[in-house]
DNA sequence: GTGAAAGCGCTAACAG
DNA sequence: CTGTTAGCGCTTTCAC
């Protein structure tokens, strides 16, 4: 062996060390590493034994240069903003990492750049220069554009929201169901007696907000109940919310209110609280997205709560679809949303 | 040019493109990009036209090996627990994934592996394998064996929070004063004209709940007021601070309470909603944390907001000086909270 | 089953 | 200021 090995615990010990300290060569070791069963039982059980003894560890860019992968995932996710309900993020972004880890990557968080107008270069480039092996990208019905730029250049992600624009577009995705969250907290309130139920949601050019509301037309319609004169679409804002339910309340005096958002739901709960109304006797109120607030609330926020570890499955499932076959693109993932009843909805009109 | 260079489209180019293009070597190429003041004006911009025209992007893993180094940032953290007001992580990661940015450096998440009991070979691994240059550690309260592990294994890492075991610790710390922050809600209390003002915090064994309630104690002692029966030490729960703040409430009617969370400070509200009190006027309540719930809540919980934006740039910083020098160590920053008054306190008692 | 050779794309050190 | 040489540590051929 004419390489020089083991300059001393001062630097790590590489796999020529580990070869040369279990008497086999480097190819072996490699072996050892990646495809144990092509070894002999007792080489590998040799092999094993230096490593431990080393505390080897095999280097990763070495690993990443050689395979062209980094076993990274980069989110690219917006901070909520304050003053907002809005905390699905902290969940889902821990159960990615969960869920990333048991399938061998890791997540990398990436940001916009503000001085990037398109938002899509950095991404772009991460992807090149093999810092990150695919993205998941969370804000789709916001960008359009950003998507339809990571498409062209054949960029690798999962999107976690439909591709609203194109239904066949040429990339994973999953989402939630959300009229289906809509409807079942519309049949809620109607199983326990309201009759008059306002929605308020955001606006129109929002594909989120109108499938939540469809959900909420829907069930009404079903039930031969009206939504007429019964429905507000504002901004995402605890404000918005309040001054829509404030219109709302006085023209058509609903008795229950379905909400886009636990952001606007507290509006709703704000106008009650200025009004000396009691929320779930006076009004009956749910919310969207099971936020922290919705769970530390006096009595309680009723909630659709997003199935935000099954989403985070789903989309390291087309991960690594992606990852194996880069032309991969797999069926859409819809993923149904639950109801988390508690005070703000009832229990009452019975 | 003995070199087979440009096999086609399909493979990302590389330095010796981008350098036969230019008609220049490779080294030229690698420091157009990594010292670009060696070279002159005109070579320089001829390099940087080839670069442009190929859409040139370092390979990230060649360069990391050859560097040994990755530019990444492992950062650990935990969910925060459901049912809690708990929101800082949100706020944290994204200003230190920002901050991070600008300094040329990528924030990966990292959580504990629920197989690794001492919930530090993965780091340890992941230091050694040059997947990350350094770590960001947040839980140091909960986790001393950790952090001297890491010590033990010359991990490079910064901590957001106090090394309360080792003032001399031989890391990198940034911290927040919390008991400033508690001094800073009772002052405020007492501005108000309340005199009777308990504290509602977390049990004896974590530091950061003895730090915020010192500043508690400090401001009622400076002021002659009394400490006596006024505080209680429970679990960082809703039903823990509902249940300390029932108890407090008959035993030592006071008028204020100053609680070590958020999520503690709920806890007195659902008692005051069980009650029929109103939150302001007949209890004045100070959070801890200035979570989107003390934001969202209508009327507003008062609460000590930590300056997470600072926090990061300090770590920031520090991560800066650890990986300059390994030895690094610098003096810890213990940068001051400051107070977000809203409903929950007032304004009365004029 | 195991070993030898080659090279992924880059940069540090030196020579010119 | 520019070019040449020599690897960083690993894995993918391909012999043996």
């Amino acid at each position: 062996m004419s390489r020089i090995v083991n300059r001393g615990a001062a630097s790590a010990p590489t796999l020529a060390d580990v070869a040369e300290v279990a008497g086999v060569s480097r190819q072996t070791v490699s072996n050892a590493i990646n495809n144990p069963d092509l070894l002999r039982a007792d080489t590998l059980a040799r092999v094993q034994e230096a490593i431990d003894e080393l505390g080897y560890v095999p280097n990763r860019a070495a690993r990443n240069l050689r395979t062209r992968a980094s076993h990274l995932i980069g989110l690219r996710a917006r901070p909520a903003p304050e003053g907002t309900a809005h905390a699905l993020m902290d969940r889902f972004v821990h159960a990615l990492v969960d869920t990333s880890r048991t399938a061998g990557y890791h997540i990398m968080l990436v940001t916009d750049d503000p001085e990037d107008r398109t938002g899509t270069a950095g991404y772009d480039d991460l992807l090149r220069s093999t810092a990150v092996d695919a993205f998941v990208v969370t804000d789709t019905h916001l960008d359009q554009p950003q998507l339809a730029f990571l498409e062209s250049r054949r960029a690798r992600f999962v999107a976690f929201g439909r591709p609203w624009a194109d239904p066949d577009a040429g990339h994973p995705w999953v989402d939630v169901d959300h009229a289906a969250g809509a409807a079942l907290a519309t049949e809620h309130l109607i199983g326990l007696g309201h009759t008059r139920i306002g929605w308020i949601g955001w606006h129109k050019d929002s594909r989120i907000g109108e499938e939540r509301r469809s959900g909420w037309s829907r069930v009404l319609k079903a039930h031969g109940l009206s939504t007429t004169a019964m429905a507000s679409r504002v901004e995402d804002t605890i404000a918005s919310g309040r001054s829509a339910a404030a219109v709302l309340l006085d023209e058509a005096r609903p008795t229950a209110f379905v909400c886009a958002s636990d952001t606007l739901a507290m509006g709703v709960l704000h106008l009650l609280d200025e009004r000396g109304l009691r929320m779930g006797e006076d009004l009956a109120v749910v919310g969207y997205d099971d936020s922290l607030v919705a769970q530390c609330l006096p009595g309680g926020l009723t909630s659709v709560r997003l199935p935000l570890e099954q989403v985070a499955e789903e989309i390291v499932a087309a991960l690594e679809g992606l990852l194996a076959r880069p032309s991969y693109v797999g069926p859409g993932v819809l993923l149904p949303p639950t109801l988390r009843v508690r005070g703000s909805s009832g229990p009452r009109l019975g």
